[in-house]
RNA sequence: UCCGCGAUAGCUCAAUGGUAGAGCAAUCGGCUGUUAACCGAUAGGUUGUAGGUUCGAGUCCUACUCGCGGAGCCA
C-alpha cells in the first residue's frame, strides 16, 4: 500500500503524498471546498478551489460522507487545518461511495448509536477512546515484562466455577457441560508456580444480570499472580502499574485525551504510594461522615464513591472481613477475621478496578474452605495439588480494563470504552 | 430480579384534551479559507403495539414490547 498515514504528514511538508482513509465531512463554498478526512490515525483536511481545476472540483462535490477515497496531494502547514496540517489536492480516486450514511455528525441518541456501533466506532471520540484502550494494554505489557513476568493465558472454557459465587453462561462441550470462564486466576496460580511470575489477559465473562454503567457481560481482565510475594508485595506491584500505564497514555495519547476533554490534572495528580486504608478505618470513615454502616457488611458503590472522593488518587482498602471474601483468600495471621487482600477503588466514583490478595497456601485450610463454600472438592484436585507439591506464599491480582479506561477517559458508561460492548439484553451488533 | 424514567419525521426534540411543528440530515440552488460552515427553497408522519375513557387522545387510563438510569453482585 502506498502513502502517508495522517498522523506522519508533518514530515512530509511539501511532497505530493496520498491518503488511503475515508471522507469524514466536507465544508466551503462555491469556489472552494474542504474535504475533511480521517485514516484512523487522524484528522486532516484536502483543498479544493475550482478556479484552478474545474472537473476535480465538481467530481469532489459528489463525493459522500464516508465514501472511502484515496486522496493524493501536497502537504502545506496550516494551523486552521484539524492536525495543523493540509492537503492540496491534485487527484482523487473514490474507491467506494457511500450511500444513505446513517450517523450524522450532529447529536444522536444512546440506543441509536448502539445500534449501530460498528459506524459509531468510526467517531473521533469512539476512536480516541479505543486508541486509548490499545495504550492501556500496550502499557500493561510493557509494565509487566519490564518487571519480569511471562505472559501465560488462561482457558476460557473452563469445567467449573473458579469462586463458585457468580452466574457463569454454560456451553455445550460435545455433551458436557462447560462454563465461560469468569476469572483465570486459579490457573494463574498453577502458572505461577512453573514460571514465578506470570499474568494472563482475555476475555472473562459474567452472566449475572447487572444492569449498570459499571457492568459489561464480557469484559478483559488482566491477572497477575507471583510466588513468593505477600499482600504488600502486591499491593506495591498493583499501584507501580496503573501509575506505569497513566504516565504512558498521558505520554503518548494527549491528543486523545484532548478529543474526549478529559481533565489531565487529576490524572497527573496520580503519585505513588497510593494511600492504604484498612476495612476497619474505612468503616469508620463511613460512620464519622454520617453513613450508616456496620462493620461486615460489603461496600456498596455509593460507600466506595465517598471513600474514593476522599483522595486525588485511587485507595488500597484491605483487610475485608473474610466471610465475604472468596474461599481463596488468606486469613491474616494477627486477625483471622479479615483476610490478607485488596481492593483498588478508583478516584471520581469509578468504582473497584482491581482486586487482590494473598492466597491460601497451606493444604488444610483449603480444603476446610471448600467445604465451607460447599464447593465440589474432586474438581478442585489440581488446585490443591499446588499446596501438596512446593507450596509457597503467593500473591496476584485482577484489574479490570474497561473500568480502567473509563476512569482515564474520563466517560460516564464502560460501554464506550470496547468496541463491541456486550451488555444485559444487548449485544448486536 | 427490584425501583424510577422514557418511546412523536432518517436524527435530536417541541406541541393547555381541540388543524402534529422546529433544527439538523436528504434533494435543488447560492457563496473563494471552511471548523458540527453559512443562506434560500423542496420533500419528509398509521405519534412503539393492543385496548379503553371522551363529541374529540401525541396528550388521560390499562396491559404489553423495547430502551435508558439506578440498586444488588462484582472487575
Amino acid at each position: 500500500m502506498d502513502g502517508v498515514l495522517i498522523k506522519n504528514l508533518s514530515a512530509h511538508v511539501g511532497e505530493e503524498v496520498t491518503i488511503n482513509g475515508w471522507l469524514y465531512n466536507r465544508r466551503g463554498s462555491g469556489k472552494i471546498q474542504f474535504l475533511i478526512l480521517r485514516d484512523g490515525t487522524g484528522l486532516t483536511q484536502g483543498v479544493l478551489v475550482k478556479g484552478e481545476k474545474p472537473e476535480l472540483f465538481d467530481d469532489a462535490k459528489k463525493i459522500s460522507q464516508e465514501s472511502s477515497v484515496r486522496v493524493t496531494g501536497v502537504v502545506e502547514e496550516n494551523p486552521k487545518s484539524p492536525g495543523g496540517f493540509e492537503l492540496q489536492v491534485n487527484n482523487i480516486e473514490v474507491v467506494s461511495q457511500t450511500e444513505d450514511y446513517p450517523v450524522t455528525l450532529k447529536e444522536h441518541g444512546v440506543e441509536f448509536l448502539a445500534d449501530r456501533r460498528h459506524l459509531w466506532i468510526r467517531t473521533p471520540k469512539q476512536s480516541a477512546i479505543l486508541r486509548i484502550r490499545s495504550e492501556v494494554e500496550m502499557a500493561a505489557h510493557e509494565f509487566f515484562y519490564q518487571n519480569d513476568f511471562i505472559q501465560a493465558d488462561a482457558p476460557i472454557i473452563t469445567p467449573n466455577a473458579c469462586e463458585g459465587t457468580t452466574t457463569l453462561f454454560e456451553i455445550d462441550y460435545h455433551g458436557d457441560p462447560a462454563y465461560l470462564s469468569q476469572s483465570g486466576q486459579l490457573y494463574n496460580e498453577a502458572n505461577a508456580m512453573a514460571l514465578g511470575r506470570v499474568y494472563c489477559f482475555g476475555p472473562v465473562f459474567r452472566a449475572e444480570k447487572s444492569k449498570t454503567r459499571r457492568h459489561l457481560m464480557e469484559f478483559w481482565m488482566i491477572e497477575a499472580e507471583a510466588a513468593y510475594f505477600n499482600n504488600e508485595d502486591n499491593m506495591k506491584l498493583q499501584e507501580e502499574m496503573v501509575s506505569h500505564i497513566i504516565k504512558r497514555v498521558l505520554k503518548n495519547r494527549s491528543a486523545e485525551l484532548e478529543v474526549l476533554k478529559r481533565d489531565t490534572s487529576k490524572l497527573e495528580a496520580v503519585q505513588l504510594p497510593f494511600p492504604r486504608l484498612s476495612y476497619t478505618e474505612a468503616v469508620e470513615l463511613l460512620q464519622k461522615k454520617g453513613h450508616e454502616f456496620n462493620w461486615g457488611d460489603d461496600f456498596g458503590a455509593p460507600d466506595e464513591t465517598v471513600i474514593s472522593e476522599e483522595y486525588n488518587a485511587p485507595v488500597f482498602i484491605h483487610r475485608f472481613p473474610t466471610n465475604i471474601k472468596a474461599f481463596y483468600m488468606k486469613p491474616d495471621p494477627d486477625d483471622e477475621n479479615v483476610v490478607l487482600g485488596a481492593d483498588l477503588i478508583a478516584p471520581e466514583g469509578y468504582g473497584e478496578i482491581i482486586g487482590g490478595g494473598q492466597r491460601i497456601d497451606e493444604l488444610e485450610m483449603l480444603e476446610q474452605r471448600l467445604e465451607e463454600h460447599q464447593l465440589p472438592k474432586e474438581e478442585f484436585e489440581w488446585y490443591l495439588d499446588l499446596r501438596r507439591y512446593g507450596s509457597v506464599p503467593h500473591s496476584g491480582f485482577g484489574l479490570g480494563l474497561e473500568r480502567l479506561v473509563a476512569w482515564i477517559c474520563g466517560l460516564e458508561h464502560v460501554r464506550e470504552t470496547i468496541p463491541f460492548p456486550r451488555m444485559l439484553y444487548r449485544m448486536h451488533p
